[in-house]
DNA sequence: GCTATTTTGTACCGCACAGTAAAGATGTGG
DNA sequence: CCACATCTTTACTGTGCGGTACAAAATAGC
């Protein structure tokens, strides 16, 4: 734990935070108590379980294991944090993105996004959804109740979905082998992101293709599309 | 802007927002100045915009033209406001999930529910995105320039899956008629809402259907699947 | 008018938050 | 051993938050 960071007497202020493992320059003063990139990848945790503005200094001081002014004399302030964070999640967590570029197909390409998404999102030590997502989603304990209730409402819309289909179904109008759980859930998936999408700006005719393409590849093909 | 409210002195205490609109019997006491569904539209679209926890009892206030003893009275606190404005946002702007579900095929049920979501998410007059996702998505005002980094993060790696899909097509890995924009957006797409799925505690077998339905109706069923 | 009843306006409460000042602690270089 | 530079600890500040007490205002019934 001791590993004394180094960065001899800067001019520059910022990027004081000794991303550098092993140097053998010791500066004086008392020495950090704590490792940086164990803070960091602490806090990028709290970050992700519970968003930008869900996450109180407290529970960053805490998970990090140090207090208010060392967090702010190592990181700057909690913006500041954040974008750390982030950075630490594509490195981490997130680096299945770069690898799944590097696939030697466009097929390949997607399967890997598809499949790496899925295995961090269904690792039960990991907080439900991508930081990028999830970090300006999850907001603070008071919001929990109001949280319960969006996801149930969401859950709602799902199974309303899951009931018509199950009717196409006894009316042939779906195949059989097609789970209208499984239907349901992926057109609730492109809802869901269409959703943000849109918060990323994304205009109307941009999102429009992308239904265009979703009903395009529907794998409800066999069915018929007039009434 | 008069119209006095009805509800004949009740025995209960809650609800007691009255939802009737024209019952001939006058209440005694000082009649409401404003209207309970115009105030109730108000406070939908400023939760829809700026979330739930992004949203002050301030901003509610002034949105809808009350102070906040009124507000309190009329529709008990904030959690409950909130939940009263997902009831005016369903019967409202999302009324079209009730009309999708009511088309003759499995086919214009999705046909109608991804058009009319877009239709609604593309709305410039709207804010951008839905509530159920928003209304926990948008948070204080302090954390827009976080949100706007997050919004900057997604889009950068959709750039980079545009970029790769258009090494694809150079290479003949794609077809010439699918625009590299679209197919990152539709991937970008089913990548976010497989986040959201995960925040409503979907499993990673559930995802993981979502993510073979995603494959096997690819729009590029013309590629080869192997290296 | 007078009283009962309800809403409105103002001003306030306690609390949690992000950020900081100042003094004590712990190391380095001379 | 001593000055000096850095980190840690404690305690604090100001601000905005959700929620409320209280009195003035406005109506209905008598």
């Amino acid at each position: 734990m001791r590993v004394p960071q180094t960065t001899k007497p800067q001019t520059t202020k910022l990027k004081t935070t000794s991303t550098e493992t092993a140097n053998s320059t010791p500066k004086p003063g008392r020495p950090r108590s704590f490792c940086d990139q164990a803070a960091l990848e602490a806090a990028m945790r709290v970050f992700w379980e519970k968003g930008y503005e869900g996450t109180s200094l407290t529970d960053l001081t805490e998970a990090m294991g140090i207090n208010r002014p060392s967090l702010y004399a190592a990181f700057g302030d909690k913006e500041a944090l954040f974008l750390k964070a982030i950075e630490q999640y594509t490195n981490g967590p997130a680096s299945y993105l770069r690898q799944a570029l590097a696939e030697p197909t466009a097929y390949r390409v997607i399967e890997a996004l598809l499949r790496g998404s899925v295995k961090l999102l269904g690792d039960p030590h990991n907080p439900r959804g991508c930081l990028s997502v999830q970090g300006g989603l999850a907001c603070g304990a008071a919001a929990e109740p109001v949280k319960q209730a969006l996801v149930a409402w969401r859950k709602h819309g799902e199974a309303e979905m899951v009931k018509r289909f199950r009717r196409a179904r006894a009316e042939g109008d779906l195949p059989a082998e097609l789970d209208p759980h499984d239907l349901a859930r992926y057109i609730a998936t492109v809802l869901n992101g269409l959703s943000i999408q849109a918060a990323n700006g994304a205009t109307k005719a941009e999102m429009t293709r992308v239904v265009e393409l979703t009903l395009r590849s529907l794998p409800t093909q066999n069915l018929s599309k007039t009434v």
